[in-house]
DNA sequence: ATGCCCACGACACGTGGA
């Protein structure tokens, strides 16, 4: 089964790209972020027409996430537990019903948290703490789970081209590096560091400052593997490419095949 | 040292992104 995380900054504005993308990389399951449009104003029938499923949790102009499945969703939760005053829409799980053995996904959108001296910063480190509260929810059903998506989290100077413009920022803070390795270190394996050990590769690129062709980029966009996940883990690679195509998302697809 | 670019809402530029 293979499943693709995707910060595509707004769905609406990146139709042509995202269509064009599945009908090359034909995933399975595709876990979106930033599609930035409304339930209502989905463009479902453009995304159905090319054979899959969806479940979306939205709200206007900003955040939202969505699942598009080949298969069958079930079992589908929005919302992430621990702050039922949090309106933000950044959350999405479901269960991805196969002939075989089913995976769990969630789609995530954790909070940029800048700036790192404001309430926003508090935000995304309450918003990782409830994450990881309920990862550790779900460790003990000894479920196969992916949780895929945009944690805003540069895990280490691996991870990006020059520490020093990113020293103190909300995406390099250590407390949201320590946020983040806490969740890890529940025993979830990030899919990508455990199939390439190069340094240095990317899933988001500015679109200022020539960020792109200057390959000034950063990863934070990630598939976080239960055990039982990690077990099956085939192959995982970042689609880099179609960060040149035309009027493409600052993020590009991250995927992982699990085997079924 | 700072802004560069992009999307949104609803027309002008402010907000948010990372």
């Amino acid at each position: 089964m293979k499943i693709i995380t995707w910060n595509v900054n707004s769905l609406k504005a990146r139709l042509p790209v995202v269509l064009d993308y599945l009908r090359e990389a034909k995933p399975d399951v595709v876990l979106l972020q930033e599609t930035k449009c409304t339930d209502d104003s989905f463009p479902a029938l453009e995304i159905e027409a090319l054979g899959y499923n969806i479940a979306r949790h939205g709200q206007k102009t900003y955040n939202g996430v969505a699942i598009l499945s080949k298969y069958p969703l079930e079992d589908v939760c929005s919302g992430l537990a621990g702050d039922a005053a949090d309106e933000q829409a950044r959350y999405l799980e479901a269960v991805i019903s196969t002939p075989g053995r089913p995976v769990r996904v969630a789609s995530i959108y954790a909070p940029n948290g800048n700036p790192a001296d404001t309430p926003k910063f508090d935000y995304k480190l309450q918003w990782l703490r409830r994450l990881h509260q309920h990862a550790k929810n779900l460790l003990p059903d000894e479920e196969a789970f992916v949780l895929g998506g945009d944690l805003n989290v540069i895990l280490s100077e691996d991870d990006l081209y020059d520490p020093r413009a990113w020293e103190g920022d909300a995406l390099f803070r250590p407390e949201s590096i320590n946020a983040m390795r806490s969740i890890l270190n529940l025993g979830l394996t990030d899919a990508y560091r455990a199939c390439h050990t190069e340094p240095h590769r990317y899933t988001f690129w500015d679109y200022q400052a020539g960020a792109w062709t200057k390959d000034h980029g950063i990863r934070i966009d990630y598939l976080l593997l239960s055990p039982q996940a990690a077990d099956r883990l085939a192959a995982c690679a970042i689609d880099k490419h179609v960060r040149g195509w035309e009027r493409p998302s600052d993020h590009v697809p991250v995927w992982a095949e699990i085997r079924e």
